[in-house]
DNA sequence: GGGAGTTCTCAGGAAACTCCCAGCTTCAGT
DNA sequence: ACTGAAGCTGGGAGTTTCCTGAGAACTCCC
């Protein structure tokens, strides 16, 4: 079954993406479907409230620039026919716009752009989580005797609370969510550093380090080196 | 074999192979279709994106670097269509960290030339798992008491963990594919070495005596040498 | 607009890996 | 048993990959 939409799959969770840049919108759809979303496009206002009607998503991702009906008409336009649907906004890192303040406060949410995809995905679970449809138990994550808390963005090792800077985090997070796993550098790079990332790939090199440096402090090396392909988050010994 | 088609047979999986170079187009083919899977190649952006069409391939190789169209357009047109085909992008080893950078995200990958056979038939399974198409069982290898997990890329003997590094693992890998055929030397060197490999065939003997050294500290022999031919995967007679 | 905290760049050096070499051992056939 | 061919393995050169400290650039907050 190599073309064509996928099945229809009522166990899934649907996303609307609205974005009429055609390369984010992409990037977002197949990260969402990778996690196993049900995902649909639109590129404008009017597609976003149709698509919103025939679709019936969970949640929508919406950009706030939109070149008919901005992000907060569509949304309000929604609110109009109760509608009910969990918006995730994104904007522009400098739009300090206040009406982008407001939005946390009806539990709807904004990103800004340019994010990371694993960014997008943490404030999806969350928002998700909170209207209760959650299909993971996950705001936790564990291995070995380290400690992932999403909700307080607490790590322990050993009980030992470890601090981590928002980078470190997404990095550490990023490995949990694979533990064992060989990651390559290309697939760290793109799930736990902005799209639009163009520099030295070789931060995450001094990110690795860093991480180490915080970790070991507590127990053994976790963050294994596998030359020449990637990481991988494993405890030493047979 | 370049006359004729083979016989359309529906329960192959079918891949297109897009690249300018004959030569490595034909290296690819036939080693895939030793693998039963159903070939067609492409010489450039136009005939790919025709290929896609005609052929409907569960999976296409693609050359970044094609005379008219590049690979990245080929894939976006195919995207636009909506054929949701993963690709497998074959990329120069120093154009890698620019454009590339994205494309693990959507499930597509890619592989940098020079490449070994052995390393685009396991991207292949990799990415044709995920999409639900693998009909192997996977991940996992196993002989005797010997073990070989892709994801983690960890090996074991007898429970114990073993170290290797790439080219010992490709080449353990290689053999585990094929437990107890003798595999000549011409083989073996064309699958787990890089196809321009020019060097002193001799490599292969170190590297057997490298993987002797770290297997046989746990066991008896499983690597036998068959003078004359090559080596084979076997335990010894009981 | 200064300061603290964070992210990223850069470069030197360390470490790991691949490959080649050369001398030695093993094997097959006479 | 002898001999040439084939295979084994320790040593090491050359290369690639990785680590890490230092500092520049940026952001956020007061």
């Amino acid at each position: 079954m190599p073309a064509g939409q996928p099945p229809p799959d009522e166990s899934q969770l649907r996303v609307l993406v609205v974005d009429d840049d055609q390369n984010i919108a992409d990037v977002l759809s197949m990260a969402l479907r990778y996690e196993d979303f049900a995902v649909e496009q639109a590129a404008n206002g009017q597609q976003a409230l149709k698509g919103a009607e025939d679709f019936r998503p969970h949640i929508i991702i919406l950009d706030v620039m939109l070149p008919d009906l901005d992000g907060f008409e569509v949304a309000k336009r929604l609110a109009e026919r109760r509608a009910e649907i969990p918006i995730l906004f994104l904007t522009a890192r400098d739009t300090t716009d206040d009406k982008v303040r407001g939005l946390t406060l009806g539990g709807d949410d904004y990103v800004t752009k340019p994010f990371s995809v694993e960014e997008i995905l943490a404030r999806i679970r969350t928002i998700l989580r909170r209207v209760g449809l959650a299909q993971d138990n996950g705001n936790h994550l564990s291995f070995a005797d380290l400690e992932l808390d999403d909700d307080t963005r607490e790590v322990t090792r050993s009980g030992q609370l470890i601090e981590l800077t928002d980078t470190e985090y997404r990095l550490l997070r990023y490995l949990m969510l694979h533990p064992r796993h060989v990651l390559t550098r290309a697939q760290i790079l793109d799930h736990v550093w902005e799209y639009d990332f163009g520099g030295d790939a070789r931060v995450l090199e001094t990110y690795v380090s860093y991480l180490r440096k915080k970790l070991e402090s507590h127990g053994p090396r976790v963050i294994h080196t596998v030359r020449g392909v990637g990481y991988a988050l494993r405890m030493p010994r047979s």
